[in-house]
RNA sequence: GUGGCUAUAGCUCAGUUGGUUAGAGCACCGGUUUGUGGUACCGGGGGUCGUGGGUUCAAGUCCCAUUAGCCACCCCA
Protein backbone atom coordinates (compact mmCIF):
# COMPACT_ATOMS: atom_id res chain seq x y z
CA UNK A 1 0.00 0.00 0.00
CA UNK A 2 1.47 3.32 -0.95
CA UNK A 3 0.41 5.06 2.03
CA UNK A 4 2.57 2.52 4.13
CA UNK A 5 5.39 3.02 2.10
CA UNK A 6 5.37 6.45 2.71
CA UNK A 7 8.14 7.73 5.42
CA UNK A 8 5.74 8.77 8.21
CA UNK A 9 7.94 11.83 9.34
CA UNK A 10 8.04 14.00 5.94
CA UNK A 11 4.30 15.57 6.67
CA UNK A 12 5.04 17.95 3.82
CA UNK A 13 6.46 16.03 0.93
CA UNK A 14 3.40 13.68 0.28
CA UNK A 15 1.03 14.21 -2.08
CA UNK A 16 -1.77 13.30 -3.29
CA UNK A 17 -1.19 11.82 -6.70
CA UNK A 18 1.35 9.83 -6.26
CA UNK A 19 -1.15 7.80 -4.09
CA UNK A 20 -2.16 4.57 -6.17
CA UNK A 21 -5.81 4.44 -6.48
CA UNK A 22 -6.33 0.89 -5.91
CA UNK A 23 -10.02 -0.10 -5.24
CA UNK A 24 -10.20 -1.48 -1.22
CA UNK A 25 -11.97 -4.94 -1.16
CA UNK A 26 -13.71 -4.31 2.00
CA UNK A 27 -15.81 -6.78 3.75
CA UNK A 28 -19.24 -6.07 4.72
CA UNK A 29 -20.48 -6.85 7.94
CA UNK A 30 -24.45 -7.48 8.63
CA UNK A 31 -24.42 -6.21 12.03
CA UNK A 32 -27.30 -3.68 11.98
CA UNK A 33 -24.92 -0.33 11.97
CA UNK A 34 -25.22 1.67 15.00
CA UNK A 35 -24.05 4.64 17.36
CA UNK A 36 -19.87 4.60 17.90
CA UNK A 37 -19.51 4.99 21.48
CA UNK A 38 -19.20 8.23 23.14
CA UNK A 39 -21.24 9.62 19.47
CA UNK A 40 -24.65 11.11 19.56
CA UNK A 41 -27.25 11.75 17.26
CA UNK A 42 -28.81 15.17 17.98
CA UNK A 43 -32.59 14.27 17.79
CA UNK A 44 -35.49 17.21 16.09
CA UNK A 45 -36.66 17.22 19.59
CA UNK A 46 -33.32 18.23 21.36
CA UNK A 47 -33.21 20.93 18.66
CA UNK A 48 -34.89 23.58 20.54
CA UNK A 49 -31.82 23.60 23.34
CA UNK A 50 -29.21 23.66 21.05
CA UNK A 51 -30.69 26.58 18.61
CA UNK A 52 -31.41 28.56 21.68
CA UNK A 53 -27.64 27.97 22.85
CA UNK A 54 -26.18 28.87 19.64
CA UNK A 55 -28.13 31.60 19.14
CA UNK A 56 -27.49 33.08 22.11
CA UNK A 57 -24.18 32.53 21.82
CA UNK A 58 -23.63 33.61 18.28
CA UNK A 59 -26.21 37.17 19.02
CA UNK A 60 -23.78 37.57 22.06
CA UNK A 61 -20.77 37.04 20.16
CA UNK A 62 -21.66 40.06 17.67
CA UNK A 63 -22.59 41.91 20.67
CA UNK A 64 -18.89 42.01 22.00
CA UNK A 65 -17.83 42.70 18.43
CA UNK A 66 -16.06 39.41 17.92
CA UNK A 67 -15.47 38.15 13.69
CA UNK A 68 -16.81 34.59 12.99
CA UNK A 69 -13.88 31.94 12.17
CA UNK A 70 -14.37 28.66 11.10
CA UNK A 71 -11.13 26.24 11.01
CA UNK A 72 -10.89 22.58 10.21
CA UNK A 73 -11.98 19.73 11.89
CA UNK A 74 -8.88 18.05 10.66
CA UNK A 75 -5.36 20.00 11.25
CA UNK A 76 -1.75 18.06 11.61
CA UNK A 77 -1.34 16.41 14.28
CA UNK A 78 1.67 18.54 15.09
CA UNK A 79 -0.29 21.36 15.56
CA UNK A 80 -2.13 20.13 18.70
CA UNK A 81 0.84 18.27 20.05
CA UNK A 82 2.85 21.64 20.52
CA UNK A 83 0.22 23.97 21.48
CA UNK A 84 -1.60 21.68 24.08
CA UNK A 85 1.50 19.87 25.36
CA UNK A 86 3.13 16.65 26.18
CA UNK A 87 2.46 15.27 28.96
CA UNK A 88 -0.90 16.42 28.87
CA UNK A 89 -3.96 13.93 28.57
CA UNK A 90 -5.24 15.69 25.93
CA UNK A 91 -2.52 14.90 23.99
CA UNK A 92 -1.06 11.70 25.20
CA UNK A 93 -4.12 10.02 25.80
CA UNK A 94 -7.06 11.72 23.86
CA UNK A 95 -6.17 11.78 20.41
CA UNK A 96 -8.04 10.77 17.60
CA UNK A 97 -5.30 10.61 15.60
CA UNK A 98 -4.59 8.92 12.26
CA UNK A 99 -2.26 8.60 9.08
CA UNK A 100 -4.04 10.08 5.91
CA UNK A 101 -3.61 7.78 2.46
CA UNK A 102 -1.06 10.56 1.38
CA UNK A 103 1.14 9.57 4.97
CA UNK A 104 0.09 12.48 6.64
CA UNK A 105 0.12 11.96 10.52
CA UNK A 106 -3.50 14.46 11.22
CA UNK A 107 -5.74 14.72 13.97
CA UNK A 108 -9.14 15.49 14.86
CA UNK A 109 -9.20 18.95 16.77
CA UNK A 110 -9.54 18.36 20.23
CA UNK A 111 -10.47 22.16 21.17
CA UNK A 112 -10.36 24.96 19.23
CA UNK A 113 -7.51 27.35 19.94
CA UNK A 114 -4.84 26.17 18.48
CA UNK A 115 -6.51 25.81 14.94
CA UNK A 116 -7.55 29.46 15.23
CA UNK A 117 -3.65 30.65 16.13
CA UNK A 118 -2.41 28.76 13.32
CA UNK A 119 -5.06 30.49 11.33
CA UNK A 120 -4.24 33.77 12.52
CA UNK A 121 -0.39 33.35 11.35
CA UNK A 122 -1.08 31.82 8.46
CA UNK A 123 -3.16 34.28 6.86
CA UNK A 124 -1.75 37.11 8.38
CA UNK A 125 -4.06 38.54 10.58
CA UNK A 126 -1.33 39.78 12.70
CA UNK A 127 -1.57 43.27 10.45
CA UNK A 128 -4.98 43.30 11.59
CA UNK A 129 -6.27 46.57 14.21
CA UNK A 130 -5.81 44.33 17.77
CA UNK A 131 -6.93 42.98 19.12
CA UNK A 132 -8.22 40.42 16.64
CA UNK A 133 -11.72 38.88 18.32
CA UNK A 134 -12.29 35.81 16.96
CA UNK A 135 -15.94 33.37 17.43
CA UNK A 136 -16.41 30.13 16.56
CA UNK A 137 -18.58 26.79 17.46
CA UNK A 138 -18.26 23.11 15.83
CA UNK A 139 -17.81 19.46 17.05
CA UNK A 140 -14.33 18.71 18.56
CA UNK A 141 -13.18 15.05 19.34
CA UNK A 142 -11.36 13.48 22.51
CA UNK A 143 -10.79 9.55 23.22
CA UNK A 144 -11.97 9.44 26.53
CA UNK A 145 -14.27 7.97 28.18
CA UNK A 146 -18.16 8.75 28.03
CA UNK A 147 -20.17 10.26 30.72
CA UNK A 148 -22.96 12.43 31.39
CA UNK A 149 -22.05 15.71 29.78
CA UNK A 150 -18.42 14.05 28.35
CA UNK A 151 -18.58 12.67 24.78
CA UNK A 152 -16.13 11.84 22.18
CA UNK A 153 -17.36 13.89 20.22
CA UNK A 154 -18.86 17.50 21.59
CA UNK A 155 -19.36 20.78 21.05
CA UNK A 156 -17.67 24.03 22.14
CA UNK A 157 -18.63 27.93 21.39
CA UNK A 158 -15.46 29.21 21.52
CA UNK A 159 -13.96 32.73 21.90
CA UNK A 160 -10.23 34.18 21.18
CA UNK A 161 -9.10 37.37 21.75
CA UNK A 162 -6.09 38.05 19.74
CA UNK A 163 -3.03 40.43 20.09
CA UNK A 164 -3.18 42.29 23.14
CA UNK A 165 -2.14 41.80 27.05
CA UNK A 166 -4.69 44.11 27.98
CA UNK A 167 -5.89 43.48 31.42
CA UNK A 168 -9.69 44.96 30.90
CA UNK A 169 -9.75 42.45 28.02
CA UNK A 170 -9.44 39.41 30.46
CA UNK A 171 -12.70 41.16 32.21
CA UNK A 172 -14.02 41.86 29.21
CA UNK A 173 -14.44 38.15 27.88
CA UNK A 174 -15.13 37.08 31.66
CA UNK A 175 -18.14 39.67 31.31
CA UNK A 176 -18.87 37.97 28.37
CA UNK A 177 -19.02 34.58 30.19
CA UNK A 178 -21.19 35.54 32.57
CA UNK A 179 -23.62 37.62 30.74
CA UNK A 180 -24.06 35.04 28.43
CA UNK A 181 -24.65 32.29 30.84
CA UNK A 182 -26.94 33.99 32.78
CA UNK A 183 -29.10 35.34 30.15
CA UNK A 184 -29.63 31.87 29.50
CA UNK A 185 -30.83 31.70 33.17
CA UNK A 186 -28.37 29.91 34.44
CA UNK A 187 -27.18 30.54 38.22
CA UNK A 188 -23.17 30.65 37.80
CA UNK A 189 -20.48 31.37 39.63
CA UNK A 190 -16.80 32.49 38.17
CA UNK A 191 -13.41 30.69 39.34
CA UNK A 192 -10.79 32.54 38.92
CA UNK A 193 -6.97 32.22 39.31
CA UNK A 194 -3.53 33.58 38.04
CA UNK A 195 -1.20 30.84 36.65
CA UNK A 196 1.67 33.62 36.53
CA UNK A 197 4.48 33.28 33.62
CA UNK A 198 6.53 30.04 32.71
CA UNK A 199 8.99 31.31 35.12
CA UNK A 200 7.06 31.84 38.04
CA UNK A 201 4.95 29.12 37.25
CA UNK A 202 8.28 27.05 37.42
CA UNK A 203 9.23 28.52 40.92
CA UNK A 204 5.90 27.99 42.35
CA UNK A 205 6.05 24.01 41.03
CA UNK A 206 9.33 23.93 42.67
CA UNK A 207 8.05 24.95 45.97
CA UNK A 208 4.96 22.82 45.77
CA UNK A 209 7.36 19.40 44.98
CA UNK A 210 9.84 20.67 47.84
CA UNK A 211 6.42 21.11 50.29
CA UNK A 212 4.45 18.06 49.18
CA UNK A 213 7.86 15.52 49.02
CA UNK A 214 7.78 14.71 52.51
CA UNK A 215 4.02 14.12 52.35
CA UNK A 216 4.40 11.51 49.58
CA UNK A 217 3.77 8.61 51.31
CA UNK A 218 0.34 10.25 52.22
CA UNK A 219 -0.62 11.44 48.57
CA UNK A 220 -3.21 9.17 46.74
CA UNK A 221 -1.50 6.93 43.94
CA UNK A 222 -2.43 9.51 40.81
CA UNK A 223 -1.28 12.01 42.89
CA UNK A 224 2.12 10.45 43.64
CA UNK A 225 2.83 9.73 40.00
CA UNK A 226 2.02 13.69 39.11
CA UNK A 227 4.73 14.95 41.53
CA UNK A 228 7.09 14.65 38.73
CA UNK A 229 4.69 13.66 35.70
CA UNK A 230 2.39 17.22 36.10
CA UNK A 231 2.80 18.42 40.13
CA UNK A 232 0.41 21.16 39.64
CA UNK A 233 -2.55 18.56 39.28
CA UNK A 234 -2.40 17.56 42.18
CA UNK A 235 -4.18 20.77 43.03
CA UNK A 236 -7.19 19.51 42.16
CA UNK A 237 -7.02 15.95 43.65
CA UNK A 238 -10.32 14.74 45.14
CA UNK A 239 -8.60 12.89 47.66
CA UNK A 240 -8.94 13.58 50.89
CA UNK A 241 -5.90 12.68 52.37
CA UNK A 242 -4.62 14.80 49.52
CA UNK A 243 -6.84 17.45 50.02
CA UNK A 244 -5.48 17.75 53.75
CA UNK A 245 -2.31 17.94 52.94
CA UNK A 246 -2.84 20.64 50.10
CA UNK A 247 -4.23 22.89 53.20
CA UNK A 248 -0.67 24.13 53.98
CA UNK A 249 1.30 24.27 50.40
CA UNK A 250 2.86 27.26 48.79
CA UNK A 251 0.22 29.28 47.60
CA UNK A 252 0.15 30.05 43.61
CA UNK A 253 -0.46 33.87 44.17
CA UNK A 254 2.31 34.40 45.89
CA UNK A 255 5.03 33.20 43.64
CA UNK A 256 3.67 35.68 41.22
CA UNK A 257 6.10 38.35 39.62
CA UNK A 258 5.06 42.18 40.21
CA UNK A 259 3.77 42.54 36.28
CA UNK A 260 1.61 39.07 36.85
CA UNK A 261 0.16 40.43 40.14
CA UNK A 262 -0.53 43.52 38.87
CA UNK A 263 -2.05 42.10 36.04
CA UNK A 264 -4.06 39.69 38.13
CA UNK A 265 -5.50 42.45 40.47
CA UNK A 266 -5.90 44.71 37.34
CA UNK A 267 -8.42 42.36 35.94
CA UNK A 268 -10.03 41.52 39.54
CA UNK A 269 -11.21 45.51 39.39
CA UNK A 270 -12.27 45.51 36.13
CA UNK A 271 -14.40 42.90 37.14
CA UNK A 272 -15.69 44.45 40.72
CA UNK A 273 -16.12 47.71 38.11
CA UNK A 274 -18.58 45.39 35.90
CA UNK A 275 -20.38 43.75 38.67
CA UNK A 276 -19.09 40.60 37.66
CA UNK A 277 -19.15 37.94 41.11
CA UNK A 278 -15.63 35.86 41.31
CA UNK A 279 -14.44 33.48 43.55
CA UNK A 280 -10.49 33.49 44.16
CA UNK A 281 -9.31 29.93 43.82
CA UNK A 282 -5.82 29.14 44.36
CA UNK A 283 -6.16 25.61 43.30
CA UNK A 284 -7.56 26.36 39.37
CA UNK A 285 -5.37 24.85 37.30
CA UNK A 286 -6.18 24.14 33.80
CA UNK A 287 -5.39 21.26 32.19
CA UNK A 288 -3.41 22.51 28.69
CA UNK A 289 0.25 23.39 29.07
CA UNK A 290 -0.16 27.14 27.30
CA UNK A 291 -2.41 29.27 29.71
CA UNK A 292 -0.66 32.02 31.78
CA UNK A 293 -1.72 34.74 34.16
CA UNK A 294 -5.66 34.63 33.71
CA UNK A 295 -7.19 31.32 34.40
CA UNK A 296 -11.25 30.83 35.18
CA UNK A 297 -14.02 28.43 35.17
CA UNK A 298 -17.93 29.40 35.19
CA UNK A 299 -19.17 26.47 37.27
CA UNK A 300 -22.73 26.12 38.50
CA UNK A 301 -23.81 28.19 41.77
CA UNK A 302 -25.29 24.53 42.62
CA UNK A 303 -22.26 22.90 42.25
CA UNK A 304 -19.96 25.20 43.61
CA UNK A 305 -19.35 22.66 47.06
CA UNK A 306 -18.09 19.66 44.63
CA UNK A 307 -14.64 19.48 44.49
CA UNK A 308 -14.21 20.11 40.72
CA UNK A 309 -17.20 20.03 39.51
CA UNK A 310 -17.80 20.45 35.85
CA UNK A 311 -17.38 23.51 34.16
CA UNK A 312 -19.83 25.15 31.79
CA UNK A 313 -17.09 27.42 30.38
CA UNK A 314 -12.85 27.67 30.81
CA UNK A 315 -10.22 29.49 29.89
CA UNK A 316 -7.46 31.69 30.26
CA UNK A 317 -4.95 34.16 28.75
CA UNK A 318 -2.04 32.48 26.68
CA UNK A 319 0.54 35.13 25.86
CA UNK A 320 3.67 32.19 24.32
CA UNK A 321 1.66 30.12 22.62
CA UNK A 322 1.48 31.79 19.48
CA UNK A 323 4.71 33.20 18.88
CA UNK A 324 5.51 29.25 19.55
CA UNK A 325 3.47 28.62 16.99
CA UNK A 326 5.26 30.46 14.72
CA UNK A 327 3.76 34.28 15.04
CA UNK A 328 6.52 36.59 14.23
CA UNK A 329 6.06 38.84 16.95
CA UNK A 330 4.89 38.81 20.67
CA UNK A 331 1.43 37.96 20.44
CA UNK A 332 -0.48 37.59 24.29
CA UNK A 333 -3.68 36.43 23.57
CA UNK A 334 -6.65 35.16 25.94
CA UNK A 335 -9.73 32.64 24.93
CA UNK A 336 -11.90 30.54 26.58
CA UNK A 337 -14.76 27.42 25.46
CA UNK A 338 -18.21 26.54 26.59
CA UNK A 339 -19.05 23.29 26.51
CA UNK A 340 -22.36 22.89 24.72
CA UNK A 341 -23.51 19.33 25.89
CA UNK A 342 -23.18 20.78 29.39
CA UNK A 343 -24.85 24.11 29.17
CA UNK A 344 -27.95 21.98 28.03
CA UNK A 345 -27.70 19.53 30.83
CA UNK A 346 -27.95 22.63 33.13
CA UNK A 347 -30.71 23.58 31.25
CA UNK A 348 -32.83 20.63 31.49
CA UNK A 349 -31.67 20.13 34.98
CA UNK A 350 -32.65 24.06 35.92
CA UNK A 351 -36.19 23.38 34.09
CA UNK A 352 -35.76 25.87 31.51
CA UNK A 353 -36.85 25.19 28.02
CA UNK A 354 -34.90 25.86 24.63
CA UNK A 355 -36.26 27.36 21.71
CA UNK A 356 -39.49 25.85 20.10
CA UNK A 357 -39.83 25.46 16.19
CA UNK A 358 -42.54 28.31 15.65
CA UNK A 359 -46.31 26.92 15.17
CA UNK A 360 -47.31 27.16 11.97
CA UNK A 361 -50.32 30.01 11.20
CA UNK A 362 -51.92 27.89 8.66
CA UNK A 363 -52.36 24.03 7.44
CA UNK A 364 -53.28 23.38 4.25
CA UNK A 365 -55.72 20.98 3.70
CA UNK A 366 -56.83 19.41 -0.20
CA UNK A 367 -59.17 17.05 -0.75
CA UNK A 368 -59.72 15.80 -4.54
CA UNK A 369 -56.90 15.34 -7.56
CA UNK A 370 -57.26 18.90 -9.12
CA UNK A 371 -57.15 20.33 -5.02
CA UNK A 372 -54.63 18.68 -4.43
CA UNK A 373 -52.49 20.49 -7.38
CA UNK A 374 -54.29 23.83 -6.56
CA UNK A 375 -52.69 23.36 -2.97
CA UNK A 376 -49.13 22.87 -4.38
CA UNK A 377 -49.61 26.08 -5.52
CA UNK A 378 -51.47 27.60 -3.04
CA UNK A 379 -48.80 27.17 -0.36
CA UNK A 380 -46.03 28.67 -2.27
CA UNK A 381 -48.35 31.70 -2.39
CA UNK A 382 -48.92 31.94 1.23
CA UNK A 383 -45.04 30.86 2.13
CA UNK A 384 -44.19 33.89 0.05
CA UNK A 385 -46.49 36.03 1.58
CA UNK A 386 -44.66 35.32 4.81
CA UNK A 387 -46.74 33.14 6.85
CA UNK A 388 -45.97 30.18 8.57
CA UNK A 389 -47.48 26.98 6.37
CA UNK A 390 -47.71 23.50 7.15
CA UNK A 391 -49.37 20.73 5.24
CA UNK A 392 -49.53 17.32 4.34
CA UNK A 393 -50.06 16.61 0.80
CA UNK A 394 -49.70 12.94 0.88
CA UNK A 395 -52.91 12.81 2.52
CA UNK A 396 -56.18 12.31 1.11
CA UNK A 397 -58.90 12.09 3.77
CA UNK A 398 -60.13 15.58 5.66
CA UNK A 399 -60.02 14.15 8.99
CA UNK A 400 -56.94 13.08 8.72
CA UNK A 401 -55.70 16.42 7.83
CA UNK A 402 -57.15 18.01 10.53
CA UNK A 403 -55.95 16.06 12.96
CA UNK A 404 -52.56 16.25 11.77
CA UNK A 405 -53.71 20.51 12.12
CA UNK A 406 -54.11 20.10 15.75
CA UNK A 407 -50.74 18.24 16.45
CA UNK A 408 -48.72 20.60 15.01
CA UNK A 409 -51.02 23.90 16.89
CA UNK A 410 -51.78 25.47 13.61
CA UNK A 411 -53.80 28.94 14.30
CA UNK A 412 -55.91 27.63 11.03
CA UNK A 413 -56.81 25.01 8.50
CA UNK A 414 -57.60 25.78 4.97
CA UNK A 415 -59.87 23.66 3.61
CA UNK A 416 -59.66 23.20 -0.55
CA UNK A 417 -62.16 20.51 -1.72
CA UNK A 418 -63.84 19.80 -5.18
CA UNK A 419 -66.72 22.04 -3.97
CA UNK A 420 -64.62 24.85 -3.35
CA UNK A 421 -62.10 24.72 -6.46
CA UNK A 422 -65.45 25.04 -8.51
CA UNK A 423 -66.60 27.89 -6.55
CA UNK A 424 -63.51 29.56 -6.35
CA UNK A 425 -63.56 29.82 -2.62
CA UNK A 426 -61.86 28.12 0.36
CA UNK A 427 -62.63 27.50 3.65
CA UNK A 428 -61.00 28.83 6.80
CA UNK A 429 -61.23 26.99 9.81
CA UNK A 430 -60.50 28.54 13.40
CA UNK A 431 -58.45 25.66 14.88
CA UNK A 432 -59.10 27.40 18.45
CA UNK A 433 -62.93 27.32 18.51
CA UNK A 434 -63.46 25.61 15.55
CA UNK A 435 -65.83 28.01 13.64
CA UNK A 436 -65.38 28.91 9.96
CA UNK A 437 -65.75 30.33 7.23
CA UNK A 438 -65.98 30.19 3.52
CA UNK A 439 -64.51 33.07 1.55
CA UNK A 440 -63.44 33.63 -2.04
CA UNK A 441 -60.14 32.72 -2.66
CA UNK A 442 -59.14 35.97 -4.00
CA UNK A 443 -60.07 37.19 -0.26
CA UNK A 444 -57.48 34.85 0.96
CA UNK A 445 -53.93 36.79 1.63
CA UNK A 446 -56.14 39.64 3.22
CA UNK A 447 -58.35 37.53 4.90
CA UNK A 448 -55.56 35.59 7.01
CA UNK A 449 -53.65 38.78 7.38
CA UNK A 450 -56.30 40.15 9.42
CA UNK A 451 -56.55 36.76 11.53
CA UNK A 452 -53.22 36.15 11.96
CA UNK A 453 -50.73 39.19 11.99
CA UNK A 454 -53.91 40.98 13.07
C1' G B 1 -7.25 3.63 31.37
C1' U B 2 -9.64 1.62 36.64
C1' G B 3 -13.97 0.18 39.57
C1' G B 4 -19.49 -0.29 40.37
C1' C B 5 -24.61 -0.60 38.40
C1' U B 6 -27.68 -1.54 34.17
C1' A B 7 -29.47 -3.60 29.12
C1' U B 8 -37.13 -6.64 27.30
C1' A B 9 -41.20 -2.77 21.14
C1' G B 10 -39.54 4.01 18.73
C1' C B 11 -40.33 5.75 24.30
C1' U B 12 -41.60 4.38 29.71
C1' C B 13 -41.80 -0.15 31.86
C1' A B 14 -44.18 -5.38 33.56
C1' G B 15 -42.61 -10.42 33.04
C1' U B 16 -43.70 -14.08 39.86
C1' U B 17 -38.99 -19.92 42.74
C1' G B 18 -36.10 -21.18 34.88
C1' G B 19 -41.98 -23.98 32.15
C1' U B 20 -46.44 -23.51 26.37
C1' U B 21 -47.06 -18.97 20.45
C1' A B 22 -43.09 -12.41 25.43
C1' G B 23 -47.10 -8.23 27.63
C1' A B 24 -49.13 -3.01 28.95
C1' G B 25 -49.36 2.32 28.33
C1' C B 26 -47.77 6.10 25.02
C1' A B 27 -46.37 6.72 19.89
C1' C B 28 -47.16 4.96 14.75
C1' C B 29 -50.57 2.91 10.76
C1' G B 30 -55.72 1.59 9.48
C1' G B 31 -61.02 1.68 10.59
C1' U B 32 -65.94 3.47 13.19
C1' U B 33 -71.21 6.18 5.86
C1' U B 34 -63.76 7.97 1.25
C1' G B 35 -65.71 16.61 3.33
C1' U B 36 -64.30 18.24 9.53
C1' G B 37 -59.26 17.78 14.46
C1' G B 38 -58.02 17.96 19.67
C1' U B 39 -62.42 12.99 23.26
C1' A B 40 -64.17 7.69 22.65
C1' C B 41 -64.30 2.71 20.51
C1' C B 42 -62.30 -1.33 17.23
C1' G B 43 -58.19 -3.34 14.60
C1' G B 44 -52.95 -3.63 12.82
C1' G B 45 -47.59 -3.42 12.21
C1' G B 46 -43.34 -3.50 15.13
C1' G B 47 -39.13 -7.40 19.72
C1' U B 48 -33.88 -13.40 17.07
C1' C B 49 -35.51 -10.13 25.37
C1' G B 50 -27.84 -5.75 23.60
C1' U B 51 -24.47 -9.65 21.24
C1' G B 52 -21.83 -14.51 21.53
C1' G B 53 -21.11 -18.85 24.15
C1' G B 54 -22.46 -22.30 28.21
C1' U B 55 -25.69 -25.07 32.03
C1' U B 56 -30.65 -27.54 31.47
C1' C B 57 -35.67 -31.82 28.99
C1' A B 58 -36.63 -26.37 28.97
C1' A B 59 -33.29 -19.70 29.54
C1' G B 60 -35.99 -13.00 28.95
C1' U B 61 -35.11 -15.47 33.82
C1' C B 62 -28.90 -19.11 35.97
C1' C B 63 -23.24 -18.86 34.58
C1' C B 64 -19.14 -16.80 31.50
C1' A B 65 -17.42 -13.50 27.89
C1' U B 66 -18.26 -9.23 24.99
C1' U B 67 -20.46 -4.52 23.55
C1' A B 68 -23.02 -0.19 24.91
C1' G B 69 -25.22 3.24 28.53
C1' C B 70 -25.11 5.39 33.41
C1' C B 71 -22.23 6.57 38.02
C1' A B 72 -17.47 7.34 40.53
C1' C B 73 -12.18 7.87 39.56
C1' C B 74 -9.06 9.92 35.78
C1' C B 75 -9.49 14.08 32.56
C1' C B 76 -11.87 18.28 30.83
C1' A B 77 -15.74 22.04 28.16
Amino acid sequence: MSAKSTPKKTVKKTSDDEVVKKPVVRKVNKKRPQLLRGMKDILPQEQPYWEFVLESAAQTSRAYGYDRIDVPVVEELNLFVRSIGTGTDVVDKEMYEFETKGGDEVALRPEFTAGICRSYIEHGMMNLPKPVKLWTNGPLFRYDRPQAGRYRQFHQVDWEIIGSPQSALDAELISLAYHLLTGLGLEVTCQINSLGTPETRKAYITALKDYLKPHKKNLDEDSQERLTKNPLRILDSKDPGTQAILEDAPQMIDFLDDESREHFMSVLEYLDEGDIPYRLSSRLVRGLDYYTHTAFEFILKADEAELSPPALIGGGRYNYLLQELGAPEETPAIGMAMGVERIILALKQAGIEGSPAPKPDVFLAQIGETARKRALRLFEELRQEGFVVTSNISKNKLSDQLSLASKAEARVTLILGQKEMIDNTIIVRDMENGSQETIPQDDLIRSLRKQIKQ
